[in-house]
DNA sequence: TAGGTTTTTGCAATTTTTTTGCAGAAATCC
DNA sequence: GGATTTCTGCAAAAAAATTGCAAAAACCTA
């Protein structure tokens, strides 16, 4: 279980930092990072982190992150999520504010990242979060304001 | 061109309204409609449209589309779309405002087939849309209210 | 609208990539 | 220390992507 997770962290970090157009390419990626294992285990991380095969605008084939999600079942209350350590979110790069919009800026690919680091901390002060990949758009709840969210998304971006 | 275009818009209507597994399953229900093509020319017309292939909330892998709309002004107007009857989009899990802006959460990987269909219905009340993998935000019309734009969105989102 | 051009598509494999069933290993749980 | 669950390699099957060409369709344009 620890190396897996260790392996799907490093999956995500390879895809989101290159451009990976099949699971040869990614395999070999993960084997210079020292994870050994088969194309078969492969496909089944992705599908797990499910993954998408796209079209890049070169026409190229590409895999890219979708947003990793808990399913909360409707009716399933269950527990409140894992509550992981606040994860410190990378690649940030700058916010600005428009009406109750906020615009974060962060590096290439990192867009989706930071948004799955927001919506998992689930704040009352962010009622949704869309990202593309360098570019991230929040929307402010209107019980809130900017000083608040600024305050609230320094959990996870200290440096912000 | 004509059918090629009409084509891609019944791959457009299927997708977004079935989860299509595999290119055999599409091709078989473009068959239905009366499309009779080979699975090559499906796979160039996937490629086209920027198809993706994703993995959705059973774990079954699915097709889904991601920019369904820059095809819509190729100059042609004419026979306006078969303004299919309201087709009942699914995925939907809720809603939340802010100023002009609502914010739809979906199940995984829903969201534009969500959005396509409100796009397509093309409601005076919202003016755009933008979606992520699970989430929609919709840019509310100046002369709407949230009133008005869940009672539009009643017609295709019954449970809202 | 006839003739030329461009685009699309089938054919028919071939190649590449992805998925899966199964059994053994490894990890986790009482 | 067994029972149970999760993970993984192996091998093969299934699915998807690509190709080179020729024919068909659609589009121009004079």
């Amino acid at each position: 279980m620890k190396v897996k997770n260790s392996r799907l962290d490093a999956i995500r970090l390879i895809l989101s930092t290159q451009e990976i157009g099949s699971q040869e390419e990614l395999l070999s990626e993960l084997e210079k990072e020292g994870f050994k294992l088969t194309q078969a285990t492969l496909s089944r991380d992705l599908h797990q982190l499910r993954v998408v095969k796209s079209v890049g605008v070169q026409g190229r084939y590409r895999y890219i992150l979708t947003r990793p999600h808990q399913y909360r079942h409707e009716g399933e209350q269950g527990e409140a999520r894992p509550l992981t350590a606040p994860q410190e979110a990378t690649g940030f790069l700058s916010i600005k504010f428009s009406g109750n919009i906020a615009v974060i800026h962060t590096k290439p690919s990192y867009a989706s990242t930071l948004a799955y680091h927001i919506d998992n901390y689930d704040f009352p002060e962010i009622i949704g979060t869309i990202a593309g990949d360098d570019t991230v758009m929040l929307i402010i709840a209107e019980e809130a304001n900017r000083t608040m969210v600024l305050r609230a998304l320094r959990t996870i971006i200290p440096n912000i």
